[in-house]
DNA sequence: TCTGAAGGCGCAATCGTTTACGGGCCGGTG
DNA sequence: CACCGGCCCGTAAACGATTGCGCCTTCAGA
């Protein structure tokens, strides 16, 4: 027969105390003497006990975990999120289940189901296009939104958008540039928004120039990338340099221009957004904005956990520093 | 005040009979009458109500979720493999934790931790290096490996990883090739070693050659895949064409060479092994094995899911076929 | 010696479900 | 009419931990 693990009642007999004794020993050491506690260690070193996650959980009316919902989990962007938040959170003691909202239909309902369903303890999540209106329900967890944000006032953790942006329009205009183009997220998402602000608010305070034609709509994709690469290659004007909101554009870009037998950064230079690992290795190595994905992480399962022990639905958010690594995508021209 | 959500008293009450019936109506709604049953589902519409799922896990004595452990969270080939179970475990009903094996010290007891622990009724370990003794264990919950496995005879599910060594070696031969090499996977991996196996039997049957100072011990990694770049450079006799265990040290090797000013595939053609999303965004872009990420995170899912069931700690391995994705990174030669 | 406070511990209720068991009720058969 | 076998459903006992309440000891101070 499969014995069964020990429950908190067998530790009890096995040090001569009570129930109550174990559990305070085992939760809150100083309130009991030290002999007793002695005993009770020694109890549940000789039975093998374990505590049984569940039972505690439905005493102490919590569930023990944690969600993060995400719109793609086969995205790399967003698994260094993940990760930065797994090691947060299994030291907090919660366990982190993860979602993937657009693998399957309806990701607003399945927003709204894991707000009603009270498997976890508190929601991160990582797709600022859902708008549940269940999020105003009041016995809902506490949410905090990582790397986007909504109108709603949920805390979020993200990074320096606009001055990633920023950033780029300035290093090019160092390395001679005067006119830029730029590859955008998807029409209507914050990041996409953001970083365009930011591009051309310093377009403007760099004295460079860039115009409609120069600016296209992608939606962080190589294939959307490569697409931009055709209209670019369709201009008669082209600008000298292209901002790429994040690097799978840049790569796709570089690949459909390099496919033509253009070269990088010769015929057009590139800076990328976001700094994912093979950006380092292409053939020229990407020039970028570097996101720190896994402080990110860090940072939201922090505040969650913040969140989630004072009771509070609301927190403040936070922005993390961006910086530019300046690698070889980039030519210096002469103005 | 915050009002709790509705229990199956509520419900019960609200229906006007016992709790019983109200959790019979839910779990097997067969076995009550029609008048009874429309009644109950009445009233859990009204109140309101959604099963309290630790409560239920404790008295049915189960957690309702599985745990993924995985040695690199932020690694793409792992959380596309994630992907593929997330989908799977949610429609049974099971919550999907995961949890990164080295991002902390000691991946082994982490492990045994899981295995012991009690928080999951079942585990997929995304690594085959872990071999804890606590396998041994007669009251563990079911574990199947993917992608790699180990000695013991746990369940995996896995690609054909000797078939697709060979069909890399069949089609570089089939280009004109004769003097063939390869960047092994880290020494002692199952992967690498297997992927060699079938690299090396390939290039007796298909009457290939290569040597030992054309076989470079890689990590899988951008980096070693560099540096077999540069220990190719230095050699006075060199193969004509590389198969590289994996996509990303194609990559390092390619960005490698072309930093030196060679081209690929003209002066060295190569072939990967997983089919990275961005495999065919370079330039040019490489050819490759792929793997079915998805479909292998989903087998072993259903597979794990089978056990529990059975309450099983064993069940049949599965061999996923893999198939040569040709784009433009081998160049056809006179043999 | 008596009193009060505080430290340490046990009793038992409680969290919300599931499910074995048994008891009505109804209809059919002998 | 008695009996029996199915349906349905309610009663109540788990599942394993946490914790408010209160009792008992001990010890210091008067």
């Amino acid at each position: 027969m499969v014995r069964k693990s020990a429950t908190i009642q067998d530790v009890a007999v096995a040090a001569g105390v009570s129930t109550a004794t174990v559990s305070r020993t085992l939760s809150k050491p100083s309130v009991v003497a030290k002999a007793t506690r002695e005993a009770v260690l020694s109890a549940v070193e000789r039975t093998g006990y374990r505590v049984n996650a569940t039972a505690s959980n439905l005493r102490r009316q919590r569930t023990g975990s944690v969600i993060a919902l995400l719109p793609n989990l086969a995205n790399p962007f967003f698994s260094q999120i993940l990760a930065g938040m797994s090691a947060v959170f299994r030291q907090a003691g919660y366990g982190l289940l993860v979602a993937d909202t657009r693998a399957e239909p309806d990701p607003e309902g399945r927003l709204t189901h894991y707000l009603r369903s009270g498997l976890a303890d508190g929601i991160v999540l990582l797709d600022g296009t859902l708008s549940a209106a269940s999020l105003t329900r009041p016995a809902r967890p506490p949410v905090v939104l990582a790397c986007e944000w909504m109108q709603e006032d949920l805390p979020s953790v993200r990074s320096d958008n606009a001055g990633g942006g920023a950033l780029a329009v300035a290093y090019l205009v160092g390395m001679g540039h005067r006119r830029i183009g730029h590859i955008t997220g998807p029409q209507g998402n914050c990041l996409s928004q953001t970083r365009l602000d930011g591009f051309q608010a310093a377009i403007t305070a760099q004295g460079a120039q860039t115009r409609a034609a120069w600016i296209f709509e992608g939606d962080f994709s190589m294939e959307s990338g490569a697409a931009a690469a055709q209209a670019w290659l369709g201009l008669t004007d082209r600008p000298s340099a292209v901002f790429c909101a994040s690097d799978e554009m840049a790569i796709g870009f570089m690949g459909a221009v390099q496919h033509r037998g253009l070269r990088v950064p010769e015929d057009v230079s590139l800076v990328g957004f976001d700094n994912i690992e093979v950006a380092g290795h292409l053939s020229p190595p990407l020039t970028t904005i570097q996101q720190r994905r896994s402080e990110i992480g860090g940072r939201a399962a922090r505040l969650l956990l913040d969140m989630i022990d004072a009771g509070s639905l609301t927190g403040p958010s936070e922005t993390i520093g961006v910086e530019l690594i300046e690698r070889g995508s980039v030519a210096r021209i002469a103005p």
